[in-house]
DNA sequence: AATGTATTTAACCAGTGGTCAATAAAGGGA
DNA sequence: TCCCTTTATTGACCACTGGTTAAATACATT
């Protein structure tokens, strides 16, 4: 049998989900498998099995993570001392960077089609998503309506897709994504 | 055996074809075999290869016949008379209609990610753009830059993509459509 | 009857998620 | 140093799915 690594290249839960995250955002959960990340690993496939239950549960805590990472980015904003038209521009601006600094995490987080995976991820966005609108209706004062909260969400949604699908990181759109949070507070103003 | 059937039964390629569409955009490429296709026609599996040398020939023919069925969808609202505000809301929710009508192509077209099939693609998602783009200009009059275009149909995108996540029919948006088109239209006046 | 065409059936093959006994390494006493 | 327990890893194995193919069969037409 082939000998059994040394202690410093073990594998770790932590060694797993990079590896997990980067496959599951190029292909899609259903299109990875256990056996795939356990060959990028260099390890075999039924070790993965010991730190993990199952591929659902390795996914699970793939999303945990990134969803209090975009809460934080939130969080870090509204505490900035600034007026509330330019905070606004910077939750925007901020989604965005976040979408596609990440974009691995993103497509997990908002992305993923699977029906199966998506029965388990269901508090976490909209947690997320709540704290993201009660930001902006706070900043917006009364020019705007709970659904057009919405439909920003769902227009930042589809720039951020739009280039992640492309493979471009924030800094090469960050013009346009300035542009993009201008075109949304004209639509509110 | 079980008896085969008569000549008015026999399968055709546009039997295949229908049943095809109709799981693909349902359930979406990877989650349709061959084998549940034969099943809705009452056929066996192997039927299928005399029809189409294999699955991804079966999608491909589906996927060109809906390119140009946006194309259409877009030219004959252009053609009809009606108010240009009008006209353009009428734009929006036509591509949304769409996209949420054959789901499974609207990610071929828009959202694939394998470059694989991508490169199958190159043209058409470009030209169908152009083809939106100059409608969208050419009904706003100078209110509108090249890039707001861009924008809206980023928006729209972010729309049709979340709602082709989350498994729904054009129907049970309908309403949500029509305010985001509105909310579109805000921003450009 | 003969022929060509459409269809079914069974089988093949590659791949999947998941389980598990066997086993090797590491670490801690004594 | 030896022994023992804990931990980590392996690879064989199971039951299953799904695309594809080839042989066998039934039908319609001639």
């Amino acid at each position: 049998m082939t000998p059994r690594r040394t202690v410093q290249q073990e594998l770790t839960k932590e060694m797993i989900m990079d590896a997990a995250r980067d496959l599951f955002s190029e292909k899609g959960y259903q299109h990875v498998s256990m056996r795939q990340i356990a060959k990028e690993l260099g390890y075999s496939h039924g070790a993965l099995y010991y730190h993990f239950k199952n591929k659902a549960e390795l996914f699970y805590a793939l999303v945990e993570n990134h969803f209090s990472m975009l809460n934080t980015v939130l969080d870090q904003i509204m505490k900035k001392e600034m007026e509330p038209g330019e905070k606004l521009k910077e939750i925007f601006i901020g989604f965005i960077k976040f979408g596609l600094t990440y974009q691995s995490h993103y497509e997990i987080m908002f992305l993923i089609k699977d029906e199966e995976v998506r029965n388990f991820i269901n508090e976490e966005p909209n947690h997320t998503y709540e704290k993201f609108a009660k930001s902006v209706y706070s900043l917006c004062g009364k020019n705007v309506s709970i659904q057009d909260v919405w439909f920003i969400f769902l227009s930042l949604h589809g720039f951020v897709t739009h280039y992640c699908r492309h493979v471009v990181g924030f800094e090469e759109v960050k013009g346009l994504a300035e542009a993009h949070a201008n075109f949304l507070l004209r639509a509110i103003h």
